[in-house]
RNA sequence: CGGGGUGUAGCGCAGUUGGUAGCGCACAUGGUUUGGGACCAUGGGGCCGAAGGUUCGAGUCCUUUCACCCCGACCA
């Protein structure tokens, strides 16, 4: 059978990209487009993925000696206008409140877009001395942005996420913490989401606004089209200076301090999807999925099904797995295409056959495969396609990613490779100039510049300049979300 | 901010040269079903996005407006 005839409410993957993904997260009940404008509701379900990924995360984050904090929603404006290359960047994009309480405000409050500026002023007041550092905050908040044009969890004028912002004495020490959560970040992906990830530096032009460098992941989606997933910020002294951040050192002098920030959000769900999706919709990775394992009964009123069911429930449900028993009187075909479009990992069929000869009937999500088996450790067996599938998941979208990594020697090359899909990677001079009129021409946009370098070419593939021996960088090349 | 598209039942849509609202799904009740989106019967549900105009009469024609979606530009 076509897949098309399989799932007849989402678009067609291949063909209409797009529409395929807004269908995918309405329809499986992961978010709703809210009343205003550019907001969304993130329902149950799609809550509890993201439920699942800030456990995890949240874990990480301690582990790396961050403990979690509230800064209020509401800043200043003035705040925002300290750091001047701040300022510039966010200030298109703010929401201003201007009116409350009945009354003009005297000054003008932000919604907070990101928190730097408020919490800087708090460090200022809590920091004094070498021993106060370093200091590492994060917190699990809101924020908006006022964007033009939005999509679920992509980009939408409010979004959830953390911010984590931490304090040093020393560059060096700033820098270590900047790598250090970068690559939380990617482990965080590839390890729990099954999104391998391409590690680098920001360019001058796409880092961010007050930062001294960025480095961010990025994912190839299916499409494609690169997501960035993840940023951390060296932000050296500038908002230390700006927001008079200083502490007294061993040597008696005051210093400023250096300081960096780091930031993942919902959008990741939004990776989540288009990295591993297919025909039928979602396709869950274990460690985040809702439900783990769903049991669907076949023909429940025959003698001893339901108690196998719920006794297959309880064992699993003892030993950790979030498993659901769905006994509602829909079809079994019914069921099945629902838990695949809400890429359910592993569904077990369990019928009077299987109970009659002893048999463990399952389907894997990220196969579609359905296979029939003997009926023994449960828990066992479940444990261990869940592993698997969360790997295969994993093996998968590196091999994909792998496939659509090519490298280019000139601008056609990249053009050429982009064009089919791929990302490019390839030299580039480092002027500023070449790589915005390279993507006034082409829309494709530096993503970062890899770890790895290594010399792919001896000319710019934007603007065809031939490199010295030590000039260019290789970069990472591709149309982004 | 440019380009394209859509607004009629919860969702997806039809509605002819203008004549007073329909289909599928979903929902409710009863029954039969259940190993890949079941079937029968009955039932509830509408200021046709909004405002104005033409007309005896507007879902349909005209004007204005609003909202949303998609593709670009800008950004996580």
């Amino acid at each position: 059978m076509a897949e098309n005839e399989f799932v007849k409410e989402i678009a067609d993957i291949k063909n209409d990209f797009p529409q395929w993904y807004t269908d995918v997260v309405l329809k499986t009940g992961m978010a709703d487009y809210g009343p205003v404008k550019g907001t969304m509701v993130i329902c149950p379900y799609g809550y509890a993925i993201w439920e699942n990924m800030q456990r995890e995360m949240d874990a990480r984050i301690k582990a790396n000696g961050v403990n979690n904090a509230y800064f209020p929603v509401f800043i200043p404006y003035s705040y925002l206008e300290r750091e001047a290359e701040h300022v510039e960047g966010f200030a298109p994009e703010v929401a201003v409140v201007t009116y409350a309480g009945g009354e003009e405000l005297a000054e003008k409050i932000v919604v907070r877009p990101t928190s730097e500026t408020v919490i800087c002023n708090m460090f200022s007041k809590w920091v004094h001395s070498y021993r106060d550092l370093p200091f590492k905050v994060n917190q699990w908040c809101n924020v908006v942005r006022w964007e033009k044009t939005t999509r679920p969890f992509l980009r939408t004028s409010e979004f959830l996420w953390q911010e984590g912002h931490t304090l040093h004495a020393t560059q060096e020490e700033a820098q270590e913490m900047t790598l250090k959560m970068l690559e939380v970040y990617r482990e965080f992906c590839e390890n729990v989401l099954a999104i391998p990830m391409f590690v680098g530096r920001k360019t001058e032009k796409e880092k961010f606004a007050g930062a001294d460098v960025t480095y961010s992941i990025e994912a190839i989606m299916q499409d494609g089209k690169s997501l960035q997933s993840g940023t951390s910020h060296n932000l050296g002294q500038n908002f230390s200076k700006a927001f008079d951040i200083k502490f007294l050192d061993k040597d008696g002098t005051h210093k400023y301090c250096y300081q960096t920030s780091w930031g993942t959000s919902t959008r990741l769900i939004g990776a989540l999807i288009m990295t591993h999706g297919d025909q039928r919709g979602l396709v869950l990775p274990p460690k985040v999925a809702p439900i783990q394992v769903v049991i669907i009964p076949i023909q429940a009123q025959k003698e001893g099904v339901m108690d196998k069911v719920r006794e297959m429930e309880k064992e699993l449900c003892d030993a950790g797995i979030r498993v659901k028993v769905d006994d509602t009187d829909q079809t079994p075909g019914w069921k099945f295409n629902e838990y695949e479009m809400k890429g359910v990992p592993l569904r077990i069929e369990f019928g009077p056959k299987d109970l009659e000869r002893g048999n463990l009937t399952y389907f894997r999500r990220d196969k579609n495969e359905k296979t029939t088996t003997m009926l023994n450790d449960i828990v066992a067996k479940v444990s261990e396609l869940l592993d698997d599938i969360q790997k295969n998941m994993l093996e998968k979208a590196k091999k994909f990613k792998d496939e659509h990594t090519v490298t280019c020697r000139n601008r056609d090359e990249v053009i050429s490779a982009i064009e089919k899909g791929n990302f490019a990677r390839a030299m580039w001079c480092g002027d500023r100039a070449c790589e915005e009129k390279f993507k006034d021409d082409t829309t494709i946009t530096i993503r970062n510049m890899p770890f790895n370098q290594e010399r792919v070419g001896d000319t710019c593939a934007c603007c065809g300049k031939k490199l010295d021996e030590n000039e260019g960088k290789l970069v990472l090349l591709a149309k982004a979300y």
